[in-house]
DNA sequence: CTATGGCACGGATT
DNA sequence: AATCCGTGCCATAG
């Protein structure tokens, strides 16, 4: 009964989406695609530009970007350039350079649900075992688990379990092995067998997983061996193979900024922002920010339609009545380009912003993100907050590094004191206690109570102190 | 007795 | 107005 409320509640949204054309502000780079798409399809005066030209001065340019005299210009005025990136209709790779160390992980970041579906589709024979399919893809979680089960799926679904069980069998078998799972047990029970059939199998680990799994996320390999009548020798070997060969988290995607470290790589969508480090010959490294969008520059409208419709409208005006509906229509191509023109003109301003202040956290890490929130931003940039938090809000940003993390991650008021924490238990030498590393904290001047210490870690997946002197990476972390 | 997680409150943020 | 977040208190597990 949840499941259909919270179905229901998604479909009102995408509506009111559409109908919303001035809001572009809000919509990341995929969005936009769409909706330029679809302002392109039903106006007839808009037009795509075939030939790219630089955003700033408009000369045409061979391959996007922005010509090398404005980039002169631009980075006269600080370390800061802004490129926009023109973006062709319906391409999937950043056009630049493709030396950067970006690209590489950039080619991989297909946005995990497709990468899912391109696997899982050619296996869906009818149309029922498609729409079960994309259903069991869409409610995924974080970690790549489905907590629905079978039952409740099918009852929403109006279709008979063992339909949806099939189906379900068949995603376990997906790349990462072990989406779909109910749980980390499950998952790591999934990614066992997946292992026993190719020969890589490892029996005790599996039945260590089945039957002693409380035992197991105890830590109590004792008890884990009493219970299934080995040696305990043999338990610690088979707990061994599993953090070596085992990954909990299939989706292990950047969330709360912490990657298992033998989860796969994150797959994430295309950024809607490019952020590199450049050094030009100098030795003088400097921050650009590409922006990923539709050069406003990009878009124009039919000159044609544009001529008639000034002296329709001047015919209109002369005789009393309301201008045709077509001259409505290159009013409405211009307002869109000029939304569009300024959504790039709102983003621009808080990015370059947004890198003056984290220029420590892009390049160092993590650690030195200093904690600001969109109110001060606004304030900075002199836009109301809410203008922020929808431009913030569903785009993602690619790193120097490579990484790409959500832009709210610049907003995260405890992101670097979490790092800390990973990094204090990282180099520990025995496992220090919630209470201890808050006392350690306040004495580099992070005050944080024990409390939070404990909500911190759990979040970054680490067991607390008493289970931490084994290999043990097998934590849900559910505390948010 | 100590370390930790659950619940809930209040203040900040969106 | 709704939501998120840090924290204190208390029960419980070890």
């Amino acid at each position: 009964m949840q499941v259909a409320y919270q179905r229901q509640e998604r479909r009102q949204a995408a509506t009111t989406h559409l109908v919303l054309t001035t809001n572009l502000l809000g919509l990341n780079v995929a969005e936009l695609e769409t909706r330029v798409t679809l302002e392109l399809a039903e106006n007839p005066a808009l037009e795509l530009e075939t030939e790219l030209r630089c955003p700033r001065c408009g000369r045409p340019l061979e391959n996007g970007a922005t010509c090398p005299d404005c980039l002169k210009r631009e980075a006269a005025d600080g370390h800061t350039m802004i490129i926009e990136v023109p973006r062709p209709l319906h391409s999937h790779s950043i056009p630049d350079e493709p030396d950067e160390d970006w690209t590489a992980s950039l080619a991989r970041s297909v946005p995990l649900r497709d990468y899912l579906w391109e696997q899982l589709a050619p296996s869906l024979e009818t149309e029922a075992e498609h729409v079960i399919g994309a259903y069991l893809i869409e409610r995924l979680d974080e970690h790549g688990y489905l907590e629905e089960s079978p039952k409740d799926v099918a009852l929403y679904l109006h279709c008979p379990i063992e339909a949806v069980e099939s189906v379900l069998e068949r995603l376990w078998q997906v790349e990462p092995v072990g989406v779909g799972a109910r749980d980390a047990r499950q998952c790591l029970e999934i990614q066992l067998r997946h292992l026993a059939e190719s020969g890589e199998g490892h029996p005790l680990a599996l039945d260590l997983v089945r039957l002693a799994w409380d035992r197991l996320i105890a830590g109590d390999m004792k008890g884990a061996a009493a219970r299934l009548g080995v040696q305990v020798g043999d338990v610690i070997e088979a707990t061994e193979f599993i953090a070596d060969n085992l990954y909990p988290y299939p989706a292990a995607v950047y969330h709360d900024g912490y990657r298992h470290p033998t989860g796969p790589v994150e797959r994430f969508a295309e950024p809607d922002v490019i952020i590199k480090l450049r050094d030009d010959g100098n030795g003088v490294k400097r921050l650009v920010v590409e922006m990923v969008t539709f050069s406003p520059y990009q878009l124009r409208i039919d000159d044609l339609y544009r001529q008639e419709a000034d002296l329709a409208r001047a015919r209109a005006e002369s005789e009393g009545e309301s201008p045709p509906q077509w001259a409505e229509m290159v009013g409405r191509a211009s307002f869109f380009i000029k939304c569009l023109y300024q959504r790039n003109q709102t983003l621009r301003v808080m990015m370059k912003q947004l890198v003056g202040v984290q220029r420590d956290f892009i390049l160092k890490g993590d650690r030195y993100l200093k904690p600001m929130t969109r109110a001060e931003l606004a304030k900075m940039v002199g836009v109301h907050e809410s203008t922020i938090s929808r431009a913030v809000a569903g785009k993602t940003v690619a790193l120097p590094d490579g990484r790409i993390v959500p832009l709210a991650m610049f907003f995260d008021r405890s992101l670097s004191v979490r790092d800390r924490i990973r990094d204090i238990i990282e180099h520990e030498e025995r496992p220090l206690t919630d209470g201890e590393i808050a006392v350690m904290l306040k004495a580099e001047g992070i005050k944080v109570a024990r409390r939070t210490v404990a909500k911190y870690r759990n979040a970054l997946g680490i067991p607390p102190a008493s289970l931490r002197r084994r290999i043990l990476t097998i934590h849900p972390g559910g505390e948010r």
